[in-house]
RNA sequence: GUGGAUGUAGCUCAGUUGGCUAGAGCGCGGGAUUGUGGCUCCCGAGGCCGUGGGUUCAAGCCCCAUCAUCCACCCCA
């Protein structure tokens, strides 16, 4: 074998492909009930967006990014995540001007520069949501609930949403001061990576996975409890509405996300079936974000789904898509003459909607028939001789396998009667 | 970037302490059924044993390197 896909890339194939197609009409649908209209931004963007928008010390801009310079010598960066591009659209096409807010959505490809492993890959693909324009607590709540609900139209109703608030401008820099004299005072029961993270990001020393660490973290002082009024007020606001809504959630004060740019509402949904990669999708309120790359300031929130990982969800939990399989149709011909009225025919029969499908490789009756039944279609239409002389074709039902034998010029109508078509 | 595991037919995998033309199941093609799928039986096609070097009379097997895949860390979707 002489070439491999570039690694972290994958071919999608038949019929995973149908699941995809299945998977983006359902979000088209789905999202157009929210009043969500789609928005496509280019997949690559000036490298300094996102390293704005995301934050320099963040390791997707430290280390993940697929940067190179073009032949203009401009730096150039294959797009890590989609808010960045979103919020840079609404600046550039000066979509403040309209009424507000803005509910955009976009489904496509991802780049981050990372070794692949369950779940990770260096061209994914996310679906995601911003609503732009509103600070509005019931806007994180129907965010949330979109995202919930798009999960429950899959079949996937059993995963936890895990809530918290990492406060605003106001109140974070002093939760942060706290937190890190409080870990200074421990340091020396923290883990070593953790102990760096003291000076460089103490938030992060709360999601670490070493035992040692979480008892520490455990009696350390948490945000939930140091959010200033307003943004306690949003918080429980935010909460409220998803009881509205029945929606479960669990908060969770050791949530932090992984970008700069998120204030107060931050959420994740996990599938602990999956592993280690188990956050299906993820997102947050990052209020700060326009400023930091277009100038005026502007709330929003939203949220992104890994498309690879709600498919490894499904599959953990045996869930199969409802993915058209085969073919309404297949015609087996006998001989050269009735090839050419046959294909005549599988024109036809298309043309009126039915899948059809016929043999290409001139093989036996036995195999057309075989591969008929592998194409799973519902009726066989026999062409041979002997139907020729006759003007007429033989009908066979795949299930039953009982055979009728009808006029061509009647193939059309009969058909229809036939086969179960609730598109047709 | 670090660590571990694995690379043999389209797929899933056997292959003994190195020893003849490298195997099975499934799938694929043909036939048994001169024009009929599913079950059964027979036959067949298909392999630079990931790649490159080394050891040896002899390497799928041992050694080194390299590439790829998988899993985990870091971090995230």
């Amino acid at each position: 074998m002489k070439f491999n896909a570039p690694r972290g890339t994958n071919d999608i194939l038949p019929p995973d492909s149908l699941k995809w197609q299945y998977i983006e009409q359902k979000t088209h649908q789905l999202f157009s009930n929210y009043n969500y209209q789609e928005i496509r931004t280019p997949i690559f963007e000036y490298t300094e967006l996102f390293q704005r928008g995301i934050g320099e010390v963040t390791d997707i801009v430290e280390k993940e990014m697929y940067t190179f310079t073009d032949k203009g010598d401009r730096s150039i960066t294959l797009r890590p995540e989609g808010t960045a591009s979103v919020m840079r659209s609404f600046m550039e096409n000066k979509i403040y001007g309209q009424a507000q807010p803005t509910k955009f959505y976009y489904l496509g490809p991802m780049f981050r520069y990372e070794r692949p492993q369950s779940g990770r890959f260096r061209q994914f693909h996310q679906l995601g949501v911003e609503a732009l324009g509103s600070n509005d607590p019931a806007l994180d709540a129907e965010i949330i609930s979109l995202g919930l609900r798009l999960l429950q139209d899959f079949g996937l109703n059993d995963l936890t949403l895990h809530l918290n608030s990492v406060g605003c401008s106001e109140c974070r820099p002093a939760y942060v001061e706290k937190l890190k004299n409080y870990l200074l005072a421990h340091r020396a029961e923290l883990c070593e990576n953790c102990q760096q993270r003291i000076e460089r990001n103490p938030l992060r020393v709360l999601d670490c996975k070493n035992e040692a660490c979480q008892e520490v973290i455990a009696e350390a002082p948490k945000i939930t409890e140091n959010l200033c009024s307003d943004c306690a007020d949003h918080f429980s606001d935010v909460k409220k509405y998803l009881e509205l809504v029945e929606i479960d959630y669990f908060v969770n004060p050791l949530l932090v996300r992984g970008l700069d740019y998120y204030t107060n509402t931050a959420f994740e949904i996990k599938d602990n079936a999956l592993g280690a990669q188990d956050t299906v999708f993820g997102g947050g309120r990052y209020n700060g974000l326009a400023e930091e790359i277009g100038g005026r300031s502007l709330p929003g929130i939203g949220f992104a789904l890994g498309i690879e990982r709600l498919l490894l969800s499904l599959e953990a939990k045996d869930i199969e898509l409802p993915i058209p399989a085969g073919v309404d149709l297949y015609i087996t011909v006998i001989g050269e003459k009735a090839k050419r009225k046959a294909f005549k025919l599988l024109d036809q029969l298309r043309n009126n909607g039915f899948r059809t499908e016929i043999d290409y490789l001139g093989r036996s009756v036995g195999s057309q028939m075989k591969s008929a039944d592998r194409m799973q279609a519902e009726f066989t239409i026999i062409l041979g001789e002997d139907e020729l002389n006759k003007d007429s074709a033989t009908i066979r039902n795949m299930k039953t396998g009982t055979e009728i034998e009808i006029k061509l010029s009647n193939l059309l109508t009969e058909m229809k009667q036939l086969v179960d078509k609730e598109d047709l």
